[in-house]
DNA sequence: GCTGGGAGAGGCTTA
DNA sequence: TAAGCCTTTCCCAGC
């Protein structure tokens, strides 16, 4: 494909609102919160109609450049190749620069919509279902609802357990580390000097490190390690230290029959 | 295009190691971690030779729905369209489909690319350009090397002040938030309870945010604001409170020169 | 609408 | 392999 019908065929596409992909071998230059570079090979750039700006290696997950929505993308024919740009002043200026040198294809595409991506199973749910049912983590914890919550930077769930103390509790979907230990422990301080009373500070995760634990424990918190079971399997009932929230299934169950 | 033909570009490219680009109309499903439906609409699909699997809606920078390296991916013909599906088993099991009803492209391309991104202006050349140069920071501090440094959880660097007194410093390259305090706060007393000595901790990064910058001084710990000036732009000196890192500019000038 | 702030999730690097 | 750490993020709340 020559130079100029592809940079009439991205500047149009640009303009009717289309999604715009290009193939072909480039090199890409990067200025911002960082500079980079990468010299020639083949790539896929994906321009959205929001701005959005991918630049695409044949491996890997993740784009190699990118900006995202509100860039500004402009196309110009250099001496070097096609060059398509895109710029962004808003929290910071920034740009991509990426020259072709040779192109395999241009094209635009209309894209229709709306919809919105239903998930089940995330750490909103959980944190949902435990404050339903906190039995599954010591008995006797009851849930309550201050204005405290759900704030800002609070904690996931507020509780009293049987003997009427606070108790911070703290979910992580995947494995807790420091953070989520420090994490745990400015909640406590945090809560407790508001309240002016004890309050206990529990993390509940799938798994945690050594280090964590350690510390965790140092100041006096308590783990429960629960088994986190995804999807509508049913797993192997299974005993030991660890909660199992089997409540998920029901609720991804209705969920489900949307 | 027609499925049976799209079917037999798809499983072509899987085969000949290509890029396959996928746009058509779509439904998505996955079922791993989490659950999740999207119903239907335009998408861009993008499948990689290393498995790599992602669908891109019109907006928004990331995925909707991704798989990264090492996905299998199979397609078929069935009585609601053309299914394309992604599939691990390796952390977990995990499975994307996307069921297209229509299509509007597939196209593969045969991908040569083995640069790799050259990047400057990391958080860890900001940290080594510091070791060289601690008098930006404050005069007459002194870098100094010890086993316990760069280890596995360690402060960013080590410096005694002109007192001799112990300065942990954490080097943060954006805002400073809460974490890095906690983050700094750990180092801190951590190392004076190994040393037995008194020691101070300091937090350089372009920007805190308020909450940060009360707790940090609550614990009598300072904080120093530096200008980060990415890339090769020369910007106009300013003066105030803040240090300058203007060795940088040098380090990427060299870095650039390979 | 924009900005500030906090926290999440995944990949990367090193021990 | 495990842990820590980072981010070219994201989302929510307040202005």
């Amino acid at each position: 494909m020559d130079f100029p019908s592809a940079q009439k065929a991205i500047q149009s596409a640009l303009v009717q609102n289309k999604l715009c992909v290009v193939v072909g071998n480039c090199q890409v230059k990067y200025q911002g919160r960082a500079a980079s570079k990468l010299s020639e090979g083949d790539r896929l750039l994906v321009i959205k109609p929001d701005g959005t700006f991918l630049v695409h290696q044949k491996s890997k997950m993740n784009a190699i450049n990118y900006q995202g929505p509100g860039a500004c993308v402009t196309s110009e024919i250099t001496p070097e190749g096609l060059r398509v740009k895109a710029e962004r002043q808003k929290p910071m200026h920034e740009v991509i620069d990426v020259i072709f040198r040779e192109l395999q294809a241009v094209q635009a595409f209309a894209m229709q919509d709306d919809s919105n991506l239903l998930l089940f199973g995330s750490e909103r749910e959980l944190s949902d279902l435990l404050s339903e049912d906190l039995d599954v983590l010591e008995k006797g914890l009851r849930p309550i609802q201050l204005e405290s919550q759900s704030n800002k930077g609070f904690a996931d769930i507020l509780a009293r357990d049987k003997k009427g103390r606070l108790v911070v509790i703290e979910v992580k979907r995947r494995d807790a580390g420091l953070d989520a230990v420090t994490q745990l422990a400015r909640y406590v301080k945090e809560l407790s000097k508001r309240k002016g009373e004890t309050v206990r500070g529990m993390l509940v995760s799938p798994h945690i490190t050594d280090n964590a634990r350690a510390m965790l424990e140092n100041q006096g918190m308590q783990y429960v390690k629960f088994d986190y079971e995804v999807g509508f399997a049913t797993g192997t009932p299974k005993t030991g230290d660890s909660a199992k929230i089997t409540g998920l299934q029901k609720k991804q169950k209705r969920l489900g029959e949307y």
